[in-house]
DNA sequence: AATGAATGAGTCTTCATTCAT
DNA sequence: GATGAATGAAGACTCATTCAT
């Protein structure tokens, strides 16, 4: 008797997500020179497997990259629509950021190793410059509006957008270079704020 | 008649500068992905010649990074040792080192773009991290002196200095990826620095 | 549905034998010219496929000339081993090797041929050495116990020990190097065993 | 002033020979392998010189060889020419031969180590042929003698041919092998001689 | 006559991808 | 759906050969 439909659908979904699993780890650990072999080795598969399910190497990275995309976005959003005064939800956004890449510097790490070759595809290329605009032109408004009510420094808003920009992708890299070996002291979202909090003077 | 000896020493002088300059913008452009062939032909020279001047591909690249470090130690040390509080020495460091990811991006991008090969051979593994721990030594120290005269804000000095290395990290980065497409608003080194300095009253 | 565990041993055992097959054949002909491309060509596979059996060429060398070394002692054991004076167990040594040599020339000339090259992996050379010096004890103990019984001619073991090397060698790569065009009047291995024993008198 | 021609001439001789010797000593240690550039160097000139004198590395390898071949022939004719019973002549050109052999092995080496290449010039190969050829022609012609005048051993002429040149062969390739690192014993012609000639019994 | 910097064809080796089972 | 043997294009590296000086 076949299996039933459903239950190889539900085959595929689990064994697609252990190999991107695996993709991510590989792609942290060895950036562009991960090697679809090594990724199905650690997913526990065949070297053939992975291309059942992505039709190339290039195809299973986009898949990969797309995720970490859409986490992102879900996780911006919330923090985004919850409320509150612009000062308020820039300071959720940016610690929501930088939590994210203190709890999972590997996936962050993934995203930029993967992103160095420059022989990406077109599309994700897209996606990926499409996903960072939107994610730049939030922070750029809420900054504006910071300045508005004076919650948020002033200067520059571009030149404050892309200190806060830099400061994160830093963060991703940092946190993954070290998780391995060495304790590193992430630091708390409070100190990256104060580039761009005016202080708050309690009476 | 053959060349000169000086004639000669000249030429190779010239050739493999030439060759090195070409395997930084490729490798700032293409990070692990790039190569020997790619590099030469930009250098304007045969896919053979880089192996006159540099044994192996990675003898090449360690020589590149060789080069930056050596740069980094000049400027960083000069900073440092040209007098002042610990407020301001920090400061001119900082600054001096935001100001050189704003001028050469292209030769950072180079350095991360590189290093993110997890195959780096042990000899020049070494040195960039023995590099590097200077130069976090140094900063480290700094920051907790400054801590003492209040020149710099409180907090845990680790985690001031993992901000600052991911900020000056992140610059590199983002600094490359939008030099040859948009135009950047590199953040000025005050914005980076309000970070960590106490705001100075004027009275 | 995959091959059973038992089909991929056996199509690997086979694979690895006809690429050494082909390996011997190419080295034979063509000594330390061999190229990989055409082992693999004569194998009848692809120019990638020996490097899933030997991590380098070196490897599937060294594997080549291990093969060899094994058959030889083999059959040197057991011409050793198998009784009689002194004299007939040289006689029988120095006929079988007379033998093994008319028989695979192209076995003892691929031996020969890579040994030319005098950067032989290190671990390789040492087994050589240690074959051969095995080997050219026993013989010598044979020469110097047949001189004690009077079966062998006198006169300094060594030297004899050295005309039988060579004259092995010599035939190793004249059996070769006809073979392919015109038939050689390949010598019996009495006409050699005459340098080595005395003339037995029938009364 | 320029040089006068005899002057040139005497220059040109010289230097040839110089990388001829060079190239000698690099073929007997590296076989195939040998490079352009080490001959240069070994020779002490630049790496284009060798190509003001021999048009490709073949030709210079042919030029090195055909020197080997007719230093031999020279020798060969003398021995044959100098008279005595054909059993005298025999014993006198095997001599000869064995001792060519211990005085300078490297010139063998290099002999056999560059013939391993299957890839010679059609006119070279010719050359050695038909060298070799002529020796045998002789050899041969002696050993018949040597059969008729009861001098030498009976048997098939074709194999004692063969026999003696293995052994001449081998060492050639003995004698070079061992030079470098170990005294070997390397054998008098007399131990060689006893596979042909008859005892002579001295009442 | 001599030099050595430069060239580029050829070789080893890796790895994404295919395919018979 | 899964396996892993096999393929072949691409990249690092060597070395015979050329050529400006």
């Amino acid at each position: 008797m076949p299996r039933t439909e459903a239950a190889n659908e539900q085959i595929r979904r689990e064994t697609a997500s252990r190999i991107l699993a695996s993709a991510r780890a590989v792609y942290a650990r060895k950036g562009g020179a991960a090697t679809v072999a090594e990724i199905a080795k650690e997913a526990g598969v065949s070297q053939g497997l992975p291309y059942r399910y992505f039709r190339t190497k290039q195809e299973l990275f986009r898949s990969l990259i797309q995720g970490i995309l859409h986490d992102q976005s879900e996780s911006t959003g919330w923090a985004q629509s919850s409320g509150g005064s612009p000062g308020e939800r820039f300071e959720r956004m940016v610690t929501n950021m930088v939590e994210l890449r203190r709890m999972s510097p590997e996936l962050f790490q993934a995203f930029h190793q993967g992103l160095d070759r420059r022989t990406l595809p077109a599309k994700l290329r897209q996606d990926i410059i499409q996903h960072g605009q939107r994610v730049r032109l939030t922070l750029r408004h809420l900054i504006e509006e910071g300045q508005a009510t004076g919650e948020i420094v002033e200067g520059n808003p571009d030149q404050l957008l892309v200190a806060l920009l830099a400061i994160l992708e830093g963060l991703s890299r940092i946190g993954w270079a070290h998780s391995a070996s060495e304790e590193v002291a992430f630091p708390e979202a409070k100190i990256v704020l104060r580039m761009f909090l005016r202080e708050r003077r309690t009476p």
